[in-house]
DNA sequence: GTATGTTTCAAACAAGTGTTTTACTGCCCT
DNA sequence: AGGGCAGTAAAACACTTGTTTGAAACATAC
């Protein structure tokens, strides 16, 4: 399938996930109507049923859009890492994933926050359905992942590492997709452009640290 | 107003309460309807907007009960903690929020959980209305934690702060609002009983460490 | 040019939403 | 005894929801 023309619109279906991503992301699953994105997307209701079959699934193939731009940039830096052959620090580990998350951005405006959003309501849903698709399809880049940090983190017994990979989950989503409410307080009060890149990098030595403690 | 004894039932305005918070931090504000609350609660369906106004209206109310009971606790435990004269070490700070949360857990089955999940919710609003409200009714409360845990990392810029609360604020909400699911896993895969309180315990010396990482 | 399969469109559908209305309790008070 | 009143009950309100329908428009093939 051919990228298409900047001069012709986009087909219907990438007109309904780009418009149904932003509104998910900014209300919610079901705060967001059917009839919403598809005004905002500029299509018929109908469409939607038409190409996805139901709001369920539209909601499926909007994070897996996501989840696959970003796996596949993870993918690549990841293999760059392997093949070093020495065992990486901590912080290089962390630093990883910033080009994954600086690439969905650039796809898209606010794309990362956007993706952290869907991130955190992904996992606080209670039936678990997304947790479960994201990790069949995309278990082993995770996977990968979690064995670098591992190897970064010798000794730490696999509980504690568990427990410690959701605490760094938990900053990452909170803060990265808390949207602009967060940047524009930090803006109003510290006159500080809150850019993603930043707020990344301030995360990076916060975690490193807080990995290396010593487990209870 | 008096307890009520345990063998009359509970008013009406708290049965739906008890029942709100349970269905909203289960499934979400917008999933769940009066009339699932006021069937779980036993009571009929137009005492909501009789005894609270407004869908909005209880949902404000069911935050503030559990911001109520949760700073009570914690605007003890900071007196004990600023009586002592000395400047308390950061871990000690931290776990001085522990009592609080354990309360609340006790009032209400998986209360603390529940809560969590709450202000998680209140922080995505894209709006804000809780996240101002929370502020302007126990802003106090917060702020001398704050400036608790600035006391315990001297040296640290304003904005380093202002984003590390953040960062802790993240870890806690997610995993200990996380809900069962996390847990769930936890003790599958490790065999291990994940306790409110265990979690917690292995957050605060994650948590003390990150904050006491080098600034950028 | 006609036939074929795909996509769009307006309209309608049944079900569920928050809220309001109206009548009917039980209870205290003078 | 009876008027006032806070609380409850069932029904209806107007509205939005996701989904389905059947016809129209489109493209592509022969």
């Amino acid at each position: 399938m051919p990228e298409p023309l900047a001069t012709e619109r986009a087909s219907t279906k990438t007109r309904i996930l780009d418009a149904a991503e932003w509104l998910f992301a900014e209300r919610g699953f079901a705060e967001t109507s059917l009839r919403n994105i598809t005004s905002r997307a500029n299509v018929n209701l109908a469409s939607v049923n038409y190409h996805f079959g139901s709001k369920k699934s539209l909601i499926q193939a909007v994070f897996d859009r996501f989840l696959r731009e970003f796996c596949d940039k993870l993918h690549h830096e990841l293999t760059a890492l392997e093949q070093r052959g020495t065992p990486c620090a901590l912080p290089q580990v962390l630093e990883s994933v910033l080009p994954a998350l600086l690439h969905i951005d650039t796809l898209r405006p606010n794309g990362a926050a956007i993706f952290m959003r869907l991130l955190g309501r992904a996992y606080s849903e209670t039936q678990g359905h997304m947790r479960r698709f994201m990790f069949e399809h995309y278990g082993n880049v995770m996977e990968r992942f979690n064995r670098q940090i591992m190897m970064a983190c010798p000794g730490l017994p696999p509980v504690e590492l568990f427990w410690r990979l959701h605490f760094m989950l938990g900053s990452v989503v909170f803060t990265l997709g808390g949207g602009e409410a967060l940047r524009e307080i930090a803006q109003a009060d510290f006159n500080e452009r809150a850019e993603l890149e930043s707020v990344a990098r301030k995360l990076i030595p916060f975690l490193a640290s807080a990995m290396q403690a010593p487990a209870a």
